[in-house]
RNA sequence: GGGCCAUUAGCUCAGGUGGUUAGAGCGCACGCCUGAUAAGCGUGAGGUCCGAGGUUCAAGUCCUCGAUGGCCCA
């Protein structure tokens, strides 16, 4: 057998290529699906990425996290299938329609027509799609490309109107009005995104009302100050608003008005003026919520209220003392805010304006008049009417039309919702349930945001989108249908759809039928649905359910895991967990089976499902009983999920047909990432222009080092910086490490001749050392397992790494190394199964973070692919006291080396003794563990002390823990007591004799946990130490010492020359040394050694050089001068 | 304006339940090794723990206020 080198400076990008044909040729993906085909299921949500637009590195981060996690359960034995998704509808993508077609709004895309418009929609998807997987691919993300879900398809269309025929079913779905920006000038309303991008300063009327309170027979004798800055809108004023926390003022003039006026009382200097005292009395102060309900007297009369609350102070949480005056004028028409105080208060709703922001020509003074026109006639009007207290400028932020510039309005717009208020509790109740990674992220920002829940506007006023499944009759709106299924659309129309059907726009809006209620036609309304809705039905739309693979949806549903951007938390974790807990029970796969059963002779879905559509009333699809339990959190295990995902479950959950009901929460762990920032701490952008392109940083690292860096450079949930810089020094270096240690200490040496045999001793016969690095082996398997557990892939591929770099390279490997040159000791062979071992395991843990490099040696290691393996072995031991004891061993070493530093003897220079002091540690195993340290310091004999009394002299450090509990106040003098206790009374304390402390007339006896008793150096020995552990070297140098340093150096001079001179390592040679005395006997006394380590057959020493000997070249070995000479001999 | 997160050595980050010498890696300085060699190793110097108050015998850690940066929402 030989083992293939992997040279650490072959591009990783040339054999990431080489792998990823081999993986492709042999289907190592499939393979790996079939070879856990009957494992119990971890199931996996791919958010669908939105295909309009390349990838980015933050992509790359993404998925690496989710293909990581993936990789890891598919290890621990799951069966893990990973379907990919596309997100095709939305604005996004008819924006770079719109763009590659050089047109803008929607004036223009009628003109293009809608159906070629959404035609080249369609393509624009496939165009990126490509771009995507290509990438996902590069990176080594696993994932079911070939049977990717996507939200165009009639089959996952046709899913999506059946969740929202079942939300009409439940009376979740109602139409409504919503506050949106729109602009006049183009007819349309303004995503929140083009709103942010067109704020301009304006100026804008400033304008302050005095409409007079309506009370008993007096009107007018009060009045309440009102500030706006839009006066168009006091056309549609229904009613005031006052906040209930603040405090209001009555005023009257000093000099004697039968009126007093009302607002803020913070407000009355800004709106009076600083001198306001002078000509004002204060009569009267009031809390808000006094006003409430106060009728007054409306600015304008134009228009007249059909129903609802009008003229009337409602209390409102919005109104602040920031400006005006306290008092809001509400016009729910127009202002969010008031729509939503509209709502709350039942207020009347009036909407004089048309499509192009007009007012009608009927109404007076300001009939056919832009409303922004209008302001300063209006302004005219209200100073006629006695009501302007006073008007002037304002200056102020105010949202633009990006396109046109026009001023937007705030306009209230017909819109569809889905009633999550409705559902509200149980949606808090399954988000509590969830594994939110961080958890901040699912307590805080999601579940605050929860808490304040607002009816979710479904509709779009656009083109390419999933279709309202809604049909109105254009004779009496309140007849409705809306269809489910396609099937359904049949019956209504009465004829089959065609093989050619398209539910899109402009297709769709031609299917009509008459209304079953009256002489009408139904027509389908003209919106689209919310990308979010299309993203959100996922689970059971990937599988076209209800109407296929119901199975598959009950073994499929809920996620066991999900992850995706921060910025998914009012995207996708929410459309996710809405969507579920709103069908509720009719997601759940017993309810569908026993459905199907009982109409097992269906043609169809809809044909079971019919009829509750026909009826026009709602019902329920599935029974009401279940519906108590759906908003009841899972008890137990569900919070750390230890029991449902340590291991694989047992078949019970499978035999069953599906896995949970399906009223738990639709994800039952998410992993929620941050921005990737560039490495300045600079947000990534386009127009900032420092964006990194993720195929020339893979070209250059590898995927590997990429994917490494991302997750272990900070926790995944906080913004990390992109710097290739850095990503060399961290994951590369790591990787460059590692393959040293494959190539350079095992392939390259074990194909002298080792492979795996029976040959090789067993574990418990092999030197301490390798039992050490086995056992700590076992202990990172553990480690990094127990971190990909619980979600933690930071943690775990740091102590990965750790683990390599620290234990493996920087200690096993290193004091292993001459074990390595020869194959044939026992011992060696030891030394190569244990590192064979470690290789393999540690190219196992490494597999889900880099899964080309540790595929590559796995397989030279093993003969197989790292990604058909397990995850962990089974049961492995580890040998504590022996990692304790090695522990103690190099922390000795450290404070050894630091000694030699301090005595300034190199570690080449032997020495004759170390004294140490080692403590939680086995003497037995530190005995046995000598010989590794006396080599490791370069010293003959190594001594352990019991106590370091001969060393150090004794001080005591108070523990303030323990002295805390005892002396209260008086803690620091007692520590104080104790820091000065002598050398002799620590001695005597440790012996066990009692010491007691008086302090502030205070007396205790001194306890062992009050104090930690150190040693401080003293004597001839050059001490080091680390708390309680102490190394001691003795400088002596006798002259036998110098002689084996000077041999020594001798040595390490002649291995470079014969490097210099082009030599093999296993070349033979005879040399000559020409030197002083004192070489000439340190020479003598280590011939054979020399001889040795140098592979000298003749070795000739003299004081002065001849002609009989070749050239070669001189040296000083620490202050003696050498020269040198060699011939290869064989 | 509201919510959440971050702020610890030059850089990137660790620092359960408060306990007195605040750690690591990289970088830097010095040195070692020269059969992993465009590699490997050691020693060392670097910190008012963003600021101000407070609680406590004791605060990087808990509380309040503020600053800066980031994200999300208005």
């Amino acid at each position: 057998m030989r083992f293939a080198l992997l040279p650490p400076d072959r591009a990783a990008d040339e054999v990431e290529r080489e792998l990823l044909a081999q993986w492709d040729e042999e289907k190592l993906f499939e393979t790996s699906l079939a070879a856990r085909a009957g494992a119990p299921r971890w199931v996996f949500f791919e958010g669908p990425p939105t295909a309009n637009g390349k990838p980015g590195i933050h992509h790359v981060f993404a998925r690496t996290i989710k293909d990581l996690f993936c990789r890891h359960r598919a290890m621990k034995g799951f069966r893990v299938d990973r379907k990919a998704g596309w997100d095709t509808h939305g604005l996004p993508v008819e924006i770079e329609v719109e763009k590659s077609l050089g047109i803008s709004g929607k004036q223009d895309i009628e003109r293009v027509g809608v159906g070629e418009f959404n035609r080249l929609c369609r393509e624009s998807v496939f165009r990126y799609r490509e771009d995507w997987e290509k990438l996902s691919g590069r990176i080594g993300f696993w994932l079911d490309y070939e049977r990717a879900y996507v939200t165009y398809s009639n089959s996952y269309v046709e899913s999506v109107w059946w969740a929202l025929s079942m939300l009409h079913a439940k009376e979740f779905l109602y139409q409504g009005y919503k506050i949106l920006p729109y602009c006049p000038r183009c007819g349309t309303a303004l995503s929140s995104h083009e709103v942010a991008q067109g704020y301009e300063d304006v100026e804008d009327p400033s304008v302050y009302l005095q409409l007079p309170l309506k009370e008993a027979g007096k009107t007018g004798e009060r009045r309440i100050l009102v500030w706006t800055t839009t006066p168009w809108t006091l056309v549609s004023n229904a009613a005031l608003a006052v906040s209930p926390k603040l405090t209001y003022a009555e005023l009257r003039k000093k000099s004697g008005a039968e009126w007093t006026v009302i607002l803020a009382e913070a407000r009355v200097p800004a709106v009076m003026g600083a001198d306001w005292a002078d000509r004002w009395d204060v009569v009267d102060r009031m809390p808000g919520t006094a006003l409430a309900g106060a009728r007054y007297q409306r600015p304008l009369d134009w228009v007249t209220f059909e129903s609802g609350a009008r003229e009337i102070v409602v209390t409102a949480d919005f109104v602040s003392a920031e400006d005006g005056t306290g008092v809001v004028h509400l016009a729910p028409a127009f202002g969010a805010d008031d729509y939503a105080a509209g709502q709350q208060y039942d207020l009347a709703f009036v909407q004089p304006v048309n499509a192009r922001g007009e007012f009608p020509a009927d109404l007076p003074l300001v009939g056919g008049m832009f409303v922004k026109a209008a302001d300063p006639v209006i302004i005219e009007e209200l100073k006629r009417r006695g009501m302007l207290w006073k008007d002037g400028r304002f200056t102020h932020s105010y949202p633009h039309c990006w396109r046109c510039k026009t001023p937007l309005l705030y306009y209230a717009r017909s819109s569809w919702f889905v009633r999550t208020t409705a559902f509200k509790d149980q949606m808090l109740a399954r988000n509590a349930t969830v594994n939110w990674n961080p958890s901040e992220v699912g307590a805080g920002r999601f579940g605050s945001w929860l808490e304040n829940n607002i009816d979710w506007a479904i509709s779009r006023d656009r083109y390419w989108g999933t279709p309202l499944p809604v049909w109105v009759c254009d004779a009496d709106s309140a007849h409705r249908d809306v269809i489910g299924s396609f099937a359904h659309l049949a019956v209504k129309t009465g004829h089959a759809l065609g093989a050619d059907f398209d539910p899109h726009k402009p297709h769709i809006d031609t299917y009509t039928w008459a209304c079953t209620a009256c002489d009408g036609t139904m027509r389908r309304v003209s919106e689209v649905i919310d990308t979010w809705f299309d993203s959100g039905s996922m689970p059971f739309a990937q599988w076209h359910f209800p109407f296929e693979h119901r199975e598959e949806f009950a073994r499929q549903y809920p996620a066991d895991f999900i992850a995706e951007g921060v910025d998914q938390t009012r995207g996708w974790f929410y459309s996710l967990l809405a969507i579920a807990t709103g069908l509720g029970d009719a997601l759940h796969p017993e309810g569908v089976r026993r459905k199907v059963s009982a109409d097992r002779h269906a043609a169809t879905y809809d044909d079971y499902h019919a009829g509750s559509h026909h009826s026009g009333e709602p019902r329920t699809g599935e029974p009401r009983t279940g519906e108590s339990r759906t908003g009841e959190p899972r008890t137990g295990e569900s919070r750390t999920g230890e029991s449902r995902t340590g291991e694989p479950r047992s078949g019970e959950h499978e035999s069953g047909g599906h896995r949970a009901p399906a009223a738990a929460e639709p994800y039952r762990a998410v992993v929620v990432n941050d921005l990737v920032l560039d490495a300045n701490g600079q947000k990534m952008s386009k127009t900032r222009g420092n964006t990194v392109d993720p195929w020339r940083v893979i070209e250059r690292h590898g995927a590997d080092a990429v994917r490494l860096f991302l997750v272990a450079s900070s926790q995944v949930w906080v913004p990390r910086r992109f710097d290739e810089q850095v990503i060399r020094e961290t994951a590369g270096r790591f990787l460059v490490t590692l393959k040293n240690i494959y190539s350079g200490i095992f392939a390259q040496y074990a194909n002298f001749g080792w492979s795996p045999s029976a040959a090789d001793p067993a574990v418990a016969d092999r030197p301490l050392l390798d039992r050490w690095v086995l056992s700590r082996l076992a202990a990172a398997e553990a480690t990094v397992d127990a971190e990909l557990q619980r979600f933690d892939a930071t943690a775990a591929s740091r102590a990965l790494m750790d683990f390599v770099t620290e234990d493996v390279a920087n200690w096993y490997v290193r004091l292993s190394r001459g074990r390595f040159y020869d194959v044939d000791a026992a011992d060696n062979r030891a030394a190569f199964a244990t590192l064979h071992e470690v290789l393999t395991v540690v190219s196992r843990l490494l597999a889900p973070f880099a899964p080309f490099v540790s595929d590559w040696i796995h397989r030279s290691l093993t003969g197989t692919s790292v990604h058909l393996a397990d995850f962990t072995r089974g049961a492995t031991e580890r040998d504590v006291p022996l990692e304790a004891a090695m522990a103690e061993v190099r922390v000795l070493a450290n404070l050894g080396r630091a000694a030699r530093e301090e005595a300034g003897i190199k570690v080449r220079q032997p020495l004759a003794r170390l004294v140490c002091v080692a403590v939680d540690a086995q003497q037995t195993l530190l005995d046995e563990l000598v010989p590794l340290l006396a080599s490791e310091l370069n010293v003959k004999v190594v001594e352990f002390l019991g106590s370091a009394d001969s060393l150090v002299s004794l001080e005591a450090k108070a523990n303030f823990r323990a002295l805390g509990k005892k002396w209260g106040k008086e803690t620091p003098q007692a520590a104080q007591a104790v820091n000065t206790l002598s050398s002799t009374t620590l001695r005597a304390f440790e012996r066990g004799e009692p010491v007691h402390l008086t302090v502030g007339g205070h007396s205790h006896a001194l306890d062992a946990d009050d104090l930690v008793v150190v040693r401080k150096a003293s004597g001839a020995l050059v001490v080091s130490q680390d708390g309680m552990r102490f190394a001691a070297i003795d400088p002596t140098l006798t002259d036998a010492l110098k002689r084996e340093g000077l041999a020594r150096e001798l040595v390490s001079r002649v291995q470079r020359f014969r490097k210099e001179s082009g030599l093999q390592v296993s070349d033979r040679i005879a040399l000559w040394v020409v030197g002083p005395a004192v070489l000439h006997a340190a020479v003598e006394a280590h011939r054979a050694w020399i001889c040795d380590e140098t592979l000298t057959l003749t070795l000739q020493v003299r004081e002065t050089a001849g002609p009989d000997i070749p050239s070669g070249t001189t040296a000083d070995l620490d202050g003696v001068p050498v020269s040198l000479a060699l011939e290869k001999v064989s």
